[in-house]
DNA sequence: CTGAAAGCGCTTACAG
DNA sequence: CTGAAAGCGCTTACAG
């Protein structure tokens, strides 16, 4: 018999095995026994726990004190690990808070003077754009990243600063005092809430973002290479590509307008030819690529370009799209560069060669400058460029002789 | 001269344009005259706000009150929008309100019995399983469906709820009073730490989970469609499909034993063969699917199955990654149906069947349902399934006579 | 309609 | 080493 059939036995809400002792044996169908045992074992523990009847009442500092035999200064002090109090009392303090589950509660620990311990993450742009995975995964990588250094994340998206309400929004979570600093994830250079929350004396941590007035020490930048472009270009150069296009983002974003600058730096060092028929400017999600090579690619078609750089790869990959369309073979008749290093690029079809970067240092040092201030470290370096790395897969070929 | 040279003339680090000009007229490359324009005005108008000099001191609501004339009560109740406070009085504290920026801190307004205003949210997985990009959009959609309820959102990835100091930290959160309601999303069966906080009273917001102890109405569930399997037999049958392979996910999340379930349903109805060797165990991520494919599909060449049913859309793509090595042509040879409807299956190649599952409205059924019970609402649903809608594609071809 | 007062749960200088 | 007391910023019953 097939011990899969024996699913079909029973009623289709049947069969839950525990997580930890189901991820041990799943090799094959065995599991369904297993799953009957484990569930049956499980069902008895879960009413044990039930019938403990721990009362889960909520205790405060004063029951834990009364219960310790001690005040609530001590309690507090044991708490916050001052090194006034013996060994036998923070014992016997320890233990009553341990058997009743005691957490102080912050509200009482922050109107007395406590921080949060948590960092607002604001993603700003408009959802449809926001909510892209490429760009979700930022949210995973702060989140690890104040994690480790012991920080909650509040996060929020923000369609549009721009947007009075949105503003405020923001503001309200800063001033409340919900939050011990800011990070901002796709803001506009030079926006005025920043600048007036840097002002009020927030500790602002800001990714791909430019400020062109005064640093002050509660501002701190993450950006990309301000040479990647140059790196992109020295590649194709060396493969041969002499005729190159360039696909521009978004130029509110520093990071874009830093690409754009510095494909053109690299052209005109090598002395290749800058025509505005290859050059397009998009945007920064694979729709814009899409339009933008869309558009640039059929209208020269007579003299296409041997190469096209792409801002980052959700724009490459757009590029890609519109090859297909047009039946370009990528790498055959156009090699594609692009910018970031995302993973999707090693499954694409072909795997896209690009500019990688590391995103995840790029948080965790944004995260720990953030932390480092607001722990009064001193010589927190404030701006950070992280370098791109040519990534070669197998959007790029050689050209011949 | 292509303008697009003005950039070089000047120093790497000249041209900002500020974001809100910057969008309406990015055209092409006269956006660097405009960017030139704009950073001058900017420039002025930042340095005036500077100049300003508004003191940003921080007020509370004592200041407020002796700036207006009335006492702390009065504002407070116009801040909580009282009705017996007379207009007039209302405008002339909300005007001082205004002025000053004054937003009542939140740790004084907790303390008095307030509520947080805040959803937990945690990712449950280890990292290199919770940080992907399919999983990540999770983030993106909850945080939008909470802050359209006036929610904010704390985010943690916890790697492993078995783990005692992860359970500890997710306990604590809870605890201290940081948030009013908890949503976790990849938890296995029946954890017990969701029990416990569930008796404590907590209100819990469970995504694609199974717990087989009596309902309480602080514990909501939003799921899976568990008849997807037979909906994905079902359509591989009329294309013609008649030697059906399954790739199982894992086992301990509820929906991947509801697919099983319901695949071997699907086929049992139909009376097609159910080979162990056209079943395999996988896991959730693409690595998981193109392994357990790999194996499958490798042992059985002399009688391969004629189509594929993947747990999952990540699982599926793991399929192709298994096809590709092997030469075995999609759909062409093997047809692949998956399970999610992510985006990324449009861009695949071929462009990935599925059965569709709204994401979003998953999240937002949950929140809201969470935000209800919160908010004392009546009768809010418990358990809610999600139908899943076939979405067809390229992957799955009819087979001929 | 409105103010004085109590209280929420903590921490911390102060006094002993 | 430890407790009594003040104070953090709010809300809300209570009294007028």
């Amino acid at each position: 018999m097939q011990p899969c059939l024996l699913f079909l036995l029973l009623n289709k809400h049947e069969f839950i095995a525990t997580g930890r002792e189901c991820g041990k044996a799943r090799k094959d169908f065995t599991i369904v026994m297993t799953c009957i045992i484990m569930r049956k074992k499980f069902a008895r523990r879960s009413r044990l726990m039930n019938r403990r009847g721990i009362p889960f009442e909520k205790l405060n500092s004063n029951d834990i004190a009364r219960l310790a035999g001690v005040s609530r200064s001590t309690v507090s002090r044991v708490i916050n690990g001052y090194d006034n109090v013996p060994e036998e009392t923070r014992e016997k303090v320890m233990k009553v808070i341990r058997e009743n589950q005691y957490y102080p509660m912050i509200s009482g620990r922050l109107l007395s003077g406590g921080s949060t311990k948590t960092i607002g993450l604001f993603r700003v742009g408009r959802p449809g754009l926001a909510i892209d995975s490429l760009s979700s995964n930022y949210f995973m990588h702060m989140i690890d990243a104040a994690t480790r250094r012991g920080y909650l994340v509040l996060s929020s998206i923000i369609p549009n600063l721009t947007d009075k309400a949105n503003a405020n929004h923001v503001r309200k979570i800063f001033m409340e005092g919900r939050i011990d600093a800011g990070l901002f994830v796709g803001v506009d250079n030079n926006e005025p809430l920043i600048d007036e929350l840097t002002q009020r004396g927030m500790v602002m941590g800001l990714f791909d973002y430019y400020h062109e007035y005064e640093d002050t020490p509660n501002r701190l930048t993450v950006n990309f290479d301000p040479d990647a472009g140059e790196k992109a270009i020295d590649y194709l150069y060396s493969l041969g590509h002499r005729r190159i296009a360039v696909i521009d983002g978004n130029f509110c974003r520093i990071s874009c307008l830093h690409r754009h600058e510095s494909y053109l730096r690299g052209l005109i060092r090598h002395n290749l030819p800058i025509h505005n028929k290859w050059m397009a400017s998009g945007g920064i999600v694979s729709e814009d690529g899409e339009k933008a090579a869309m558009q640039m690619l059929s209208s020269c078609m007579d003299d296409l370009p041997t190469a096209i750089c792409a801002n980052n790869d959700s724009v490459a990959f757009g590029v890609y799209r519109a090859c297909r369309k047009l039946g370009l073979d990528i790498p055959g008749r156009i090699s594609v560069i692009g910018n970031d290093g995302h993973e999707n690029g090693l499954y694409s079809q072909p795997a896209l060669t690009t500019l990688a970067t590391d995103f995840r240092k790029m948080f965790s040092s944004l995260i720990d400058r953030v932390v480092d201030t607001l722990e009064k470290k001193e010589e927190v370096p404030q701006n950070v460029f992280m370098p791109s790395v040519l990534t070669e897969r197998g959007s790029c070929r050689r050209l011949e002789g």
